[in-house]
DNA sequence: GTATTATCTGCAACGATGTTGCAGAATATT
DNA sequence: AATATTCTGCAACATCGTTGCAGATAATAC
């Protein structure tokens, strides 16, 4: 609760109720969420346009990060120090075809790859599809 | 000319000027291609919905994969033998930040990870994010 | 606690994106 | 040339995402 007050005043953002509850839907389920999957948990209590531009805000801050999935844009937790200014995202992000659930392995970096000459990198993402540990065991 | 007529008929698909024209634009251009860019490209003389349909048979039949983006889906062409059943696109792919181009590394495999245990990984898909060779130079 | 200012929210309207059903057109086959 | 198959265009619709603006709310100053 004062928990996510704290986060937000942190990134010098407003506290208000949609955002303490979009970053709590975040914290509670812990995989990448879409702009539908929070309306779907929170649509009753704000409108489609709110959620959107918390997301944005969001994204601007440094408090979430795109996570690229098969199926679109969806959302994660930034867990280390990303500010406005600077990201850290070399980690990999894992998509169960079984349940859907897309999540964030944030201790496992993304291998360096050798490019041909000229090309310059600046961000990386990798997604891995596949079975997810729970799925496996059912 | 006669190049794409072998092509569709290889796939065993009717060759129509919709299919041929889809199919000459992602060989003349060598990069991504979303439905958008196809629709500017061919928009007046065919109708949203079939470049859509054109999409979703080559992607079935095997004759273009999808290319995971940041500002959503495009489409490759499949350089080696995909077919029906099997397809190979353990390649990376490179989106350039300043032509905003994607394209197909496809001699570059993506590497290897090891994963925890429980988790089965069954497809891949790397973007690199930066500067391509040509916009390098200038 | 109240007034002031800056920011956020809801609503409406709109544009972009993608899907489906169906009748007529085009293709491959005989 | 006739037939069977499948493709295309149109219309209608659903979903997704953006923008402008007026009223509500939060932070700040008094
Ligand atoms: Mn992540
Ligand atoms: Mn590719
Ligand atoms: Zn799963
Ligand atoms: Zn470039």
């Amino acid at each position: 609760m004062e928990q996510l007050r704290e986060t937000l005043k942190g990134h010098h953002l407003r506290t208000t109720t949609c955002r303490e509850d979009v970053l709590s839907t975040f914290i509670n389920r812990k995989n990448a969420l879409s702009h539908g999957d929070l309306e779907g948990a929170l649509g009753e209590n704000y409108d489609r346009v709110t959620i959107y531009r918390t997301l944005k805000t969001f994204l601007e801050k440094g408090i979430i990060h795109k996570v690229l999935d098969d199926e679109g844009l969806r959302y994660a937790l930034c867990s280390h120090q990303c500010s406005e200014e600077k990201h850290h995202h070399d980690h990999i992000h894992f998509k169960c075809n079984a349940c859907g659930k897309t999540n964030c392995l944030e201790n496992l970096r993304i291998p360096n790859v050798a490019l041909p000459s000229g090309y310059v990198p600046e961000s990386f993402n990798l997604l891995i599809q596949g079975t997810c540990p729970e799925c496996l065991a059912n």
